[in-house]
RNA sequence: GCCGGGAUGGCAGAGUGGAUAAUGCGCAGGCCUUGAGAGCCUGUGGCCUUGUUGGCCACAUGGGUUCGAAUCCCAUUCCCGGCGCCA
């Protein structure tokens, strides 16, 4: 959420920020945003100082009652202006709700470092790690290897729970949680406090931490119950201090969470669908930072340089983009992405880096203070990142690591984690 | 799931149908002081408004009763206690 008193007092800076993304629906929705704020306050104005006349009109009874005297002529009067009220009142409200539902959906304002483009293919290389793993055979797609390693299920989990959901066998299950404990590990290490949070949410902080056109797209809704399966731990963690006032010295506060993360995937058409990339169901540990606004760029930085060390530590040669207009989303100001290497050559998304400032803090309305005692001086930023999604670097891992007799090398790193497994082979 | 108790400012805590939500702590500013502290004075939630020594709203949230609700009623959320169920 934007902050409304800058759309007030400066909408040219805001409209020329929204302009970049070369979507006029958010200029409309802008303009829609002032006439009908604009609208608002002036009828909350005038509603007020009938307010204002009714209340004068209540205390005429109190006193006139405590006299011993007649009040009815007070009391008609009074039910006449609370008519009045009734009608402004919804008015008010009307244009309010009008006001608020745009508010809700204009995206967060752009860091002047994001690149303008239409799309994925737009996005900017910012550097690259490792090279492309040379064969001396035609390499398999992960699907391939993990079903000829029978490690991986598709048509029975396509059978129990349909297309986007799959079983791990044996060292395949195991490594996955190999992923998870190494990542854990590793975050812990760089100062962040590990939690596992809640899997499902309410509607009332979900509205907070997303995109509010998830809730047809991602997320699951359990029936008859108000509560969201997560998309990925980021939300609970955003969620965490809601319509809290953190004290400065307790920042930043620096979290790993780890998590299912459950998605819909509508709209998935025509993108690439095939085995562990795009499923319905899957592990991720999570980075998450509150912080003070100037902290921001600084920890987004940091928390980018720390899942680059993780992929670098796995072996996994990956390109790092920078996220430009046309595919950045409505939360973050500025987005990283590290794109790694698969088997067809193509480079896809296996981690996203987003400094939201304070667009998420204001939706789910966490501020700080300086001191005890003091009056909330303003909203925390937030800053997520994957730390790794187990699903898309097992794809990687498959991929980047396979030999020619099917067998796949586990990177030493998760050695301790796989009981000594050095390699995926067929038993 | 059932029964009972509760939710008031940054915090503690009064207020059981009628004026400006008492008081204390904390915090901020001022006076005093070489400085600090103590003491004293003022301020301390949100929104609208620069007609400003202004107005409105706010006592968990949403409804209702009433001329008038922090106060009475209903629903929801959360917290505490007891019972039940359960890995």
């Amino acid at each position: 959420m934007l902050d409304i008193k800058l759309i007030r007092e400066n909408p040219e800076r805001v409209r020329n920020n929204l302009n970049r993304r070369g979507d006029a629906a958010n200029l409309q929705m802008l303009d829609g945003l002032i006439k009908h704020d604009r609208e608002w306050r002036r009828l909350l104005t005038r509603t007020n100082e009938l307010r204002r006349k009714r209340r004068k009109i209540t205390n005429e009874i109190a006193a006139l009652k405590k006299a011993g005297k007649e009040i009815n002529a007070q009391i008609e009067k009074g039910r006449k202006v609370d008519a009045e009220i009734d009608a402004l009142e919804q008015q008010v409200g009307k244009q309010k709700q009008k006001a608020h539902y745009l508010l809700m959906r204009l995206p967060n304002l752009l860091h002047g470092s994001v690149p303008t483009g239409k799309g994925e293919e737009d996005n900017v290389g910012v550097r690259a790690w490792g090279k492309p793993p040379q064969f001396d055979f035609k390499p398999k797609n992960h699907l391939e290897i993990a079903k000829d390693l029978r490690l991986i299920d598709d048509e029975r989990g396509a059978k129990v729970a349909g297309h986007g959901f799959l079983y791990l066998k044996g060292d395949l299950a195991l490594l996955d949680l190999a992923l998870q404990r190494f990542a854990i590990d590793f975050m812990v290490k760089k100062t962040h406090l590990l939690i596992e949070p809640p899997f499902m949410l309410r509607r009332e902080p979900y509205e907070g931490v997303t995109d509010l056109a998830d809730f047809e797209n991602v997320m699951y809704k359990v029936e008859n119950e108000d509560l969201y399966l997560i998309a990925t731990a980021e939300h609970p963690l955003a969620a965490l201090f809601m319509d809290e006032v953190l004290l400065q010295r307790d920042l930043p506060i620096k979290l790993v969470g780890v998590s299912p993360c459950f998605r819909k995937e509508v709209g998935a058409h025509g993108r690439y669908t095939k085995g562990l990339f795009r499923m319905h169901q899957f592990n991720k540990v999570e980075q998450f930072v509150f912080c003070l606004p100037d902290d921001s760029w600084n920890f987004h930085e940091e928390l980018q340089q720390n899942a680059e060390e993780l992929y670098q530590a796995l072996g996994l040669h990956y390109k790092v983009v920078n996220v430009c207009t046309g595919d950045i989303g409505t939360v973050p100001a500025k987005r990283y992405d590290i794109n790694v290497w698969m088997a067809d050559g193509a480079y896809r998304e296996a981690g996203s880096n987003s400094n939201c400032t304070d667009y998420q803090a204001r939706r789910l309305n966490i501020r700080y203070r300086e001191k005890e005692g003091q009056a909330p001086k303003g909203f925390v930023h937030t800053i997520n990142n994957t730390a790794l999604a187990t699903s898309r670097i097992i794809l990687a891992l498959l991929e980047q690591n396979q030999e020619k007799d099917g067998s796949v090398n586990i990177p030493s790193v998760l050695a301790k984690h796989m009981n000594g497994l050095q390699k995926l082979e067929v038993h």
